[in-house]
DNA sequence: TATGAATGAGGATTCATTCAT
DNA sequence: TATGAATGAATCCTCATTCAT
């Protein structure tokens, strides 16, 4: 996102002091998120937690929404490569249902990890402004999911790949939230990672084919 | 305290009247929701589009959040009286998957009317000030699935009904609004209405019994 | 001050309503600034607690300001009628420490009903909105003070009759609502009189004459 | 929280700035005063006279009542700082009369500089909400006071030092604002002095000793 | 007379952003 | 580059007062 290039030698202690930087404004940007709320992020008061001054703060994010964004980016790209790595070609031999469960297990894990930083970006993602920028993020989900999809097409119950891939994706993401941000109980992560497989295996795998290793 | 003298006969145009100017109010701010966003919904906006003055508009919502709350509220009862409408006694005959059909079309219809109103009532419910109200409301739509369920015991896959109605339910909201916000292509009403019937129904329900009637 | 003057029949009776409507206000006014404070003694808050609606607190008061002016008013009166009471003609045979005694008493009575009312009263009083009532009621005070002192121009230390009286009049006034408000530690009600009277007495009084009745 | 990391040397200069504005904002704060009444004194008034903008004065105050409590603590020290210069040790000499005429002097010549300033602050102190400050500040003064009498026990009147001071304090204090605000013919700022001095001294000084230097 | 919904000017406050040092 | 004082448009909200019923 942010690419500066100026070729001096110094440019490699320069641009680890800079990411050092970025990287506590953003984890001082998650603190905020996680001990009170995105309205009290002020850009004050993140360079204030982040120990910068505004100014600093200003000379390495365009403006606000730029700070929010590019956590979102950072989620996106965890996220994103959790599920290339899970669904990648290696994992060709394994039983369908397996997969299923290790993309929600590691989507479970990431939102886990800051339910509160997932609840914001859930919000910033509802927003109108964002809207173009959470669509390419969900067609880049959708296109994995759809490419695991197509090498169990023989397996799938229906031929609509796409929409089912919308279908359990979305699923997926918001039942997690709701489940981390509510903890509605008797449904524990556990619980929770089993629901959801369920809930994908039986949408999208024919019966017979959800335990038994593609051929 | 606060000692009302005369219930006048005066009172009831006068009711009419406020009523009158509280729907004027909420109409005024989906207007804006519809056409802008959440941010652009002002006090002072409101109430000019509304047709009054600011201090009317404070006259009767103690802030601005509550007349973002009185929307939420409005349109939880509106969910709540479908379902209850859809699920009750009187359709015990109908099979599992027709019920499953009448409820998710109803959320269609209701989200239809408005997506810009429930993109920001989905923003507002993530709130963490909001956290109660949402919790409460989504036990009471829990409650009335999961009285649907019980009714239909013998067909369950599973045993856990209140996980069951839980994922089944944010499921369906989540994902009915990302398609109402998204338009992914292919994925039309119908269709969408379609995918999460499967969805539910194949979750929730023996494979034998969705389409018969319940004995 | 409310002069209303309509010469039909159901005068009398209209007339007591009207005075305890006008009551029932002023009391809630108290009420408020006893528990609270002069800030929420808005009219509605007044009207509420009076039990009248906003429209008749109106009907009895031009504006807000008139409903503590005519607090004060009442209390100017009370105090004005006390000290005339006490440094009437027909105490001329009492000792000065005494009479002077009895004023001080006085004066802490009617501060000690209510000294939130008369923090209020006080604050009000320094308005310069108000200063030419202020000044107005206190010339009368010092009037009657004088008035007193003349009776016993023997035995006064200075002949500057008027600065003694308002110099006497401020220190007594304004020491006791601090005393009131304050409540310093080992200076009770009857420790404060005994103080006031003693810095009264040796202001104004030679020493030999304290005691003795008037001649 | 809050960690500074480098103070720089450009510091100096920055702070003098930040007093400069500071002082610009009461001084414009003292002049709405004078010229109108604290009503007037809204945040964007004061900005303006003191030629800053509304954020600069919100980011030196917290809110509008730290201004006027900013001036009152501000006379608070210049009273204090007074008193204490008058009745230090190296005073010990002096005879009890002059001591007392200093710190009435000093005391007026405070509240003529600015009466509309000492007129807002009687009104301040009055408030429920500064009582705590004033009451603190009371008991500096009394301490300060008594810690003179203490010095000149012998010639006292009275032996409850804490409640003498408090009176005289309360008396001299109260009377000279009635003074300055009301101006009652007759009682100039001289008349003034001497009134408060005879006063405060028949109060608390026994008659042969006032006049002897202390031995 | 009583009622209370409606008014709207006006005030306090916030906070993203800039820029001189 | 870093700093943090300064900016000011924009927002929420209050409350004395009016007036149609």
């Amino acid at each position: 996102m942010s690419s500066r290039r100026t070729k001096t030698p110094e440019n490699k202690p320069r641009q680890a002091r800079a990411q050092a930087t970025i990287d506590a404004i953003l984890e001082a940007t998650i603190r905020i998120l996680e001990r009170e709320s995105l309205d009290l992020a002020t850009t004050t008061r993140i360079a204030e937690i982040a120990g910068v001054s505004v100014g600093t703060l200003y000379h390495h994010f365009e403006d606000r929404d730029a700070i929010v964004n590019a956590l979102q980016e950072r989620e996106f790209t965890r996220a994103l490569a959790m599920m290339q790595d899970v669904l990648s070609q290696e994992n060709l031999g394994t039983a369908p249902r397996e997969m299923v469960e290790r993309v929600v297990r590691g989507l479970a894990k990431l939102y886990e990890t800051s339910p509160a930083l997932h609840r914001v970006l859930a919000i910033e993602g509802l927003r109108v402004a964002n809207a173009e920028r959470v669509h390419a993020f969900d067609l880049r989900v959708i296109d994995v999911v759809r490419g695991f999809l197509l090498q169990s097409r023989e397996h799938l119950r229906s031929d609509d790949v796409e929409a089912a891939a919308f279908v359990a994706y979305q699923s997926v993401r918001a039942t997690m939230l709701a489940s981390l941000l509510e903890r509605p109980p008797g449904l524990d992560l556990e619980a929770l990672v089993k629901q959801l497989v369920d809930l994908v295996v039986r949408y999208l795998i024919r019966d017979d084919a959800a335990t038994q290793p593609k051929s």
